[in-house]
DNA sequence: CTATACTTACCTATCGTTAAGTAAGGAGGC
DNA sequence: GCCTCCTTACTTAACGATAGGTAAGTATAG
């Protein structure tokens, strides 16, 4: 037997900088093969399709909001500061990948996330003003959770800890409740 | 002399809906051209190359998005309410355009709207709040105009005038403003 | 006759993908 | 310590499909 290599992780590594830096749609397995010193077919010892690469990436960022949302829903009582401390800090956590996960929506529309991603805003909506929000709750939580989510991508030389209490603040704000 | 024919707008109007439905990257000219019942030699008829006909829908309205800024930024007075209505109708009124420049960003990394969204956010801010925004009001003035935008997109079916009013408060929940 | 508005035929480049071959190196028997 | 075997981790070569783009020819209407 020879020893494994870490590949596979280098693979995912200049996958996910490329993805960001050029879109999905515009880097090709080439791209990424020439980036790490080896060949393109190289790439299929390690995934057997270019898209196992790619939900590779994704699908892990998908399970956790996933996580996120359905921990929230289990609660008793939803305590709105929380949902959008949580919802920040996710959303900061994972920010590379969800710029490219939004600036290339059409690309992974094979993958469902534009389904999942309607999906998530109408189930947080219903976690702060319940089953039937009038038009002015649904876009002030529109606000607030799309705001949290610009912050996130919009400074990034800011502190986590700085931006987060600004950025929940200002979602408080818009919602309307007490900071 | 043959007289002139509609061709011209068709292929954009096919070149927007496709767009729109399935992406740029992904939206080939053989699609097009298909969709309208001609060859795909018959595009270069009327665009030099894939990408001026790209460019022909997308810089239109960047071109108006740059004359409102400026416009607003010519005023003694800015009005926030005013800034943030003319916003939204700006937004309302080409948001299927805008929908594919921000599902889609990288792939328009060529005509420089990366650079361009980043810039009119500074200036946005700039608009209400002088040369050097706080960060509190930077994340304020993120949360406001990118919710106004995100209400644009998720809302299709409530008539417009409702949705303006309702995004525009929240918008000014946001700010800290009086509606 | 001439400009318009195309079509037909074809080019080259690049894409994802596959088949087949190979160097490296630990495991097990002797 | 050495040989054999098998797995790991690739490389080389090539495939078919499709992309954007071009050159040359043609039907139509003023």
């Amino acid at each position: 037997m020879r020893r494994p290599s870490d590949t596979k992780q280098r693979i995912q590594e200049v996958a996910r900088e490329l993805f960001a830096k050029q879109g999905v749609q515009r880097t090709s397995l080439q791209d990424i093969a020439d980036r790490l010193g080896i060949t393109k077919p190289a790439l299929y010892y390690h995934f057997s399709s270019r898209e196992e690469l790619v939900r590779s990436i994704v699908q892990p960022i998908l399970d956790e909001e996933k996580a996120f949302l359905a921990g929230q829903e289990a609660l008793a009582e939803v305590k709105p500061r929380a949902l959008l401390e949580g919802y920040f800090d996710f959303h900061y956590r994972h920010r590379k990948e969800i710029v490219l996960m939004l600036s290339e929506l059409t690309t992974l529309a094979d993958l469902g996330v534009i389904d999942l991603v309607l999906d998530w805003r109408e189930r947080l909506v219903k976690l702060l003003y319940g089953p039937e929000p009038t038009l002015a709750q649904a876009t002030r939580a529109v606000i607030a959770f799309g705001g949290i989510q610009d912050c996130t991508i919009q400074f990034p030389d800011v502190p986590e800890d700085e931006l987060r209490r600004a950025a929940v603040d200002g979602a408080c704000a818009a919602l309307g409740i007490a900071p």
